[in-house]
DNA sequence: AGCACGCCGACT
DNA sequence: GTCGGCGTGCTC
């Protein structure tokens, strides 16, 4: 036995490995690579990661030797990451430049993060139990009296081995399982750690829809390509049978005994797509989102690993998911922006998905009725196949897009008279109607009547949204809460009202306009609370009310067939955006509305209304739809050499001062870059947010290459700059949201 | 990111 | 005289 050393991943914000002892008591069983150990770091114990072992430390020579501390603990349970895991993670930081160690944090399961034991407790599953001649006649009498009871009974029984996990996001309760397991037809069961192998019956062959034309094109064609990297488009308009189409390339995958993974938007996961996918396969699927406890975590992060789930399907950070025989991922809705994190460790959850199927050497299928311009153009290039499936299944049209010209109109609360005609025609023929109004709250402003003192948070420099309810002013960019003022500290008028509407205020004024119409409205606000948000879904599609008003967070994911009118009261926000995306987004928020309206017996309409009917972006949208609206702005978008045609980073930086970020960012401007080009830097939309200022600088180049090699640069200057230490800076590689 | 160290203002 | 505010700097 020698000295041995190891070059570790700390949990830590810095580009750097550290390099630790290892013990001879320690060295065996030999160390390995993707281990997890445990190592005090400066004042504390953290969990790190083994990322190389050295016999000697020759490669570390400007370090010295006496501040190589020994690793404290090797944690020899049956976590350890595989190599290809630790290959894709170092992969993902190389691409984003984002410090390893977070990169991994950000990977794991908090659990296996944390320094103390764990105690791992096989997870608790649901099966049906054997009944008895008494225990038929009580689901006799269930199958009558109580058909949500008998509708999990069924579930269960055809689906054995199901977890609470499920359960919950199809919208069962524990005390509905209470209610069975008393009666003794289910029990609860720890399930067993087996290897999941295809079965023959697993395939449930009387759910399988028969296929169209296009469909069984795009199915034969994937089939053909399971072996190796290849990546598919699927532009399918709401409707056409996407899932049809994974759910049948699937097949293939689970019947070599290879599990798929699923990434879905934030809110992307519905019952009923949960429900598509459990009713066509006998098999081990495990969840990953947002909802899940730790300890749920951890067990689908071991289910993956140890290959006893199929299925895994998530959110982005899913794709972190340690699955042991991949063969297939699948991104639904690729376009969407919740795809992409928004702080820290800013990854595309579609990009990295594209990065780790070619890592594996297997298919990746991007699905969307609106494809993002970026995966477009990976299309038209040949670097993706492209396949299109135009026929809605049913031969339902789609709905029709309309505009409406707000400057020739009476106007009523937001609501033109256009629309309120609309709105009614549609309720009398006892249809749903849906308004769209992305701001939340009662009003995003008040002001003084008298001399127009604006009230504004300190922090932000941005107008306080009131929120009536609540009797509060919030600010929605810090949010800071504030009483709203008797009087007016400029002038001492008590004259202070609010200013414009949101939603708040027009679930009021709509059910004053509709008082015989049942109102709800779906916004961060009013869903607030655990499990409201699928409450009041069941309410929308239990018919108990009639008009439904909602931000942007309505568009995503839910279906309403019963909705045929869907009204955009703003519909110009994004046209004189500064951010070169706004009408990219826009055109996809509507297309995707549109497509969320009606359904086969009853075709929905979608009104939009506008300041600018006959702005081109609009007018080609309504009038030639999104694949040529996409083709148009993605020539201006050519000629503009903006992304996709070039490739982007931004680097933002913050402090407390304002002058900080500005002159940080200007002194790594002073150099230029070869083939790189600057752009700023420039405040931030808010410059001002939290007490912070903001700036930000952005890096430009004609291929990622170039990109690359001009931020590692851009990065050692950073390390020997005067300023770096009193700003906050962070990098975002393939920014989509430059305001923030 | 934590966490310690360090140097200035209001407390028993 | 001490408690604690957060600016600065370091972590193998």
């Amino acid at each position: 036995m020698s000295e041995q050393f190891v070059q570790v991943a700390v949990p830590v914000p810095m580009r750097q490995l550290f390099t630790y002892q290892v013990p001879i008591a320690m060295q065996t069983p030999a160390i390995h690579i993707g281990e997890r150990v445990a190592v005090s770091f400066g004042a504390r114990q953290v969990i790190a990661i083994v990322m190389a072992v050295d016999s000697a430390i020759e490669t570390t020579t400007t370090l010295d030797i006496k501040k190589i501390k020994s690793i404290s603990n090797r944690l020899n349970d049956s976590f350890h990451l595989s190599h290809s895991l630790v290959g894709f993670l170092t992969l993902c930081a190389d691409y984003y430049h984002h410090p390893i160690g977070d990169v991994f944090q950000q990977a794991l399961p908090k659990l296996l993060r944390q320094v103390k034991k764990l105690d791992i407790k096989p997870p608790m599953v649901w099966h049906n139990t054997e009944v008895n001649l008494e225990e038929k006649s009580v689901l006799k009498s269930i199958e009558t009296k109580a058909p949500k009871q008998f509708s999990l009974y069924q579930l269960i029984n055809k689906h054995q081995g199901i977890s609470w996990a499920e359960l919950r996001t199809l919208g069962y309760s524990k005390a509905q399982l209470n209610v069975l397991a008393t009666k003794g037809l289910i029990a609860e069961e720890a399930q067993e750690a087996c290897q999941f192998s295809w079965r023959e019956q697993d395939l449930a062959q009387e759910n399988k829809q028969c296929l169209s034309t296009e469909q069984a094109i795009i199915v034969a064609a994937i089939n053909q390509s399971l072996a190796q990297y290849s990546c598919h488009l699927i532009d399918g308009i709401t409707g056409s049978g996407k899932t049809e189409v994974y759910l049948q390339t699937m097949e293939q995958v689970l019947a070599n005994d290879q599990q798929v993974l699923v990434i879905v938007p934030e809110i992307g996961l519905t019952p009923q797509t949960l429900l598509r996918f459990e009713q066509r396969f006998n098999v081990p699927i495990c969840l990953h989102h947002s909802n899940l406890n730790d300890t749920e975590r951890l067990n689908t992060w071991l289910s993956a690993q140890q290959n006893s789930a199929a299925i895994v399907i998530g959110t982005r950070s899913a794709i972190f998911s340690p699955l042991h025989q991949l063969g297939m991922i699948i991104v639904d809705e690729e376009h969407d922006s919740s795809l992409k994190q928004q702080d820290s460790f800013r990854y595309h959850g579609r990009d990295i998905a594209i990065l780790r199927a070619k890592q594996l050497n297997i298919p990746i299928i991007l699905g969307s009725a609106t494809p993002s311009f970026e995966t477009l153009q990976n299309a038209s290039s040949g670097k993706y196949q492209y396949h299109q499936l135009r026929q809605r299944a049913g031969n339902s049209s789609k709905a029709k897009i309309a505009l409406i010209d707000v400057a020739k109109q009476q106007m009523e609360f937001g609501l033109s008279g256009m629309l309120k005609h609309e709105i009614k025609q549609t309720l009398a023929r006892g249809e749903q109607v849906l308004v769209f109004l992305n701001r939340r709250g009662y009003a995003p402003a008040i002001n003084c009547q008298e001399c127009h003192w604006l009230c504004e948070c300190q922090r932000c420099d941005k107008p306080y949204t009131f929120h009536q309810k609540q009797q509060l002013l919030i600010c929605h960019h810090c949010g800071s809460q504030k009483r709203v003022p008797k009087q007016c500290p400029s002038c001492g008028s008590v004259r202070i009202a609010p200013v414009g509407q949101g939603t708040e205020q027009l679930e009021q004024r709509i059910s004053e306009i509709f008082p015989e119409t049942s109102v709800v409205r779906i916004d961060r606000d009013s869903t607030r609370k655990k499990g409201e948000l699928s409450k009041l879904l069941q309410e929308i599609s239990d018919k108990k009310h009639q008009l439904l008003i909602g931000t942007q967070m309505l568009a995503k994911g839910h279906h309403f067939p019963d909705v045929t009118l869907v009204a955009v009261l703003d519909g110009d926000g994004a046209l004189f955006s500064f951010d070169f995306r706004a009408s990219e987004q826009m055109a996809q928020l509507l297309i995707q509305v549109a497509g969320r309206a009606g359904r086969a017996s009853k075709p929905g309409k979608v009104l939009v209304q506008t300041a600018y009917p006959d702005h081109p972006l609009l007018q080609d949208l309504v009038h030639n739809g999104y694949q040529h609206f996409a083709t148009q702005a993605l020539v201006e978008r050519k000629q503009a050499l903006l992304p996709p045609f070039s490739f982007q980073a931004l680097l933002r930086a913050e402090a407390n001062y304002p002058s900080y970020p500005e002159k940080f960012l200007r002194s790594l401007t002073e150099q230029a870059f070869a083939n790189c080009q600057f752009a700023g830097p420039v405040p931030a939309a808010m410059e001002k947010k939290a007490g912070k200022f903001r700036y930000h600088l952005i890096l430009q180049a004609k291929s990622r290459r170039e990109l690359h090699i001009a931020i590692l640069q851009l990065l050692s200057k950073i390390a020997d700059n005067e300023w770096q230490s009193k700003v906050r800076w962070s990098l975002d590689i393939d920014p989509i949201d430059l305001s923030w």
